[in-house]
DNA sequence: ATTCATCGGTTCATTATTTACACCGACGTT
DNA sequence: AACGTCGGTGTAAATAATGAACCGATGAAT
């Protein structure tokens, strides 16, 4: 496989539990080498990409991306559009609400607005979502280039949880639920207790390049409590679009108002 | 040469002024073939560092980055830190303030707060600074892990103006001077007209991490100007020193107040 | 105390991946 | 119509990645 990808895939572990890795840590979770990891670490260090504290020897992600992120943001602000969109959105439905970009083959969470009730659903910060098993990744997929349909009715389902669907005509049955709906559900599809409806963030080009989401404790979940979740959630995902430059496909063009 | 690092090493040539590239671009730039290029851009983006407008072919960073962002913030909150003491440190001098993290062989640029004066400095968010032609470069190598006095002072050392030091005796009595003294000066090594005051950031192992800076207009600088800004670095690095967990080396232990 | 496992890291022969060159069609200028 | 440039592809040659064995250090278990 091409090397730059799987050291890329390495940052892939990195999330707000694991912050740092030992190099055996590291070579375990990826099946590579030992040595081969520590090449590929020395070269993303080199880069600032990760770095190495100098005591304990692990591996952190390093300042680099902080420059990184501030060059993203200034030629694209996004994380400054989403914020108060998503803090909006979590204080009418009450719920938690999270945003999220496709990063590579999953869908990354770029930001998270969390309920401020006590039950409430608490998503890690910078978690990698499946496509497959999360409401924001089916309304991405059922918005995405068509070429990313097959892709992911070809590619491995994990099972997250006892419902998470792995057989690919399910899955695409629900890409095709999302597409006629307009929005994503997933009933305790990637984690247990919780209810996610999405909405996909479109791009310029008129296909998905997120999706903004709200993600409920099981036990609130009702008929009504989710049409008012929706009823927020679709002017929220319109703004979000409009914010990030995207455009609607001719099928979603929402009503002007 | 090791392939990563030279992947990797395209995300140096985007900057505020350039925030997409052309295929083409990256291969002349970086004088790498164009198909060696675009592998290299592919596996980028195949992990969301990258992606590519689907319309004009162009490359730009990704929404991976702003995931990996946000987990070495929540990891470990440079910005937090540091944006309030910029602020405080622009406010009290009158002029640009900004800090810059070692990112592999540059300072990586963290954090700017312009001067509100119509006379002033003004930098490029993202920017990387080289450490022989800047005030941050010689107040970080003056006080960063010994090694790397011998690798800058081995290194070529490009020319950014006519008092840019290229020979490697002047550099290292500059360094010498800045480690006697605390701090290093920059008269117009980097940018014409510029003058630059730097202070180290020190790191949990007592080395420098960064540098904490002030540039202002050559046209402004006298010895009481110096002085003022020199009054008002010391404690805004200190501070940044403490907020980030870092530690000072004996040598350079402030009075405490 | 001694063993044992695991850690981070290094070395080196083997091999598989990267590389560069030529080439492609598309687009814009001259 | 000729030319230059663009993004991208195929291929043979060669370079760079690889992984097993090994090292010293550290820490836990016996």
């Amino acid at each position: 496989m091409r090397t730059v990808e799987k050291a890329l895939r390495l940052l892939d572990y990195y999330d707000g539990q694991n912050p740092e890795f030992g190099l055996s840590d590291l070579a375990r979770l990826s099946g590579i080498d030992k040595a081969t990891v520590l090449r590929m670490l020395g070269d993303m260090a080199a880069t600032g990409l990760v770095d190495q504290d100098p005591e304990s020897r692990k591996w952190r992600l390093g300042a680099g991306i902080l420059r990184l992120a501030r060059l993203r943001e200034a030629a694209f602000p996004v994380t400054r559009v989403l914020t108060p969109i998503l803090e909006r959105l979590a204080a009418e439905t009450g719920e938690t609400a999270h945003a999220s970009l496709i990063s590579g083959r999953h869908l990354g969470t770029v930001g998270i607005v969390e309920s401020t009730r006590s039950n409430r659903v608490s998503l890690e910060p910078g978690q990698m979502l499946p496509l497959h098993a999360t409401a924001s990744g089916l309304a991405y997929g059922a918005f995405a280039r068509p070429e990313l349909r097959a892709q992911l009715l070809a590619a491995p389902l994990p099972a997250a949880t006892a419902t998470t669907p792995t057989d690919p005509h399910r899955l695409a049955e629900l890409l095709d639920q999302a597409a006629r709906r307009g929005y994503a559900v997933a009933d305790q599809t990637y984690e247990d207790e919780v209810f996610g409806i999405a909405m996909p963030i479109f791009g310029p080009d008129g296909f998905a390049t997120g999706a903004l989401a709200v993600a409920t404790p099981i036990s609130r979940m009702t008929d009504t409590h989710t049409a008012a979740i929706l009823a927020a959630l679709a002017p929220a995902a319109r703004e979000a679009t409009l914010g990030l430059g995207g455009r609607f496909p001719p099928t979603q063009r929402p009503a002007a108002d």
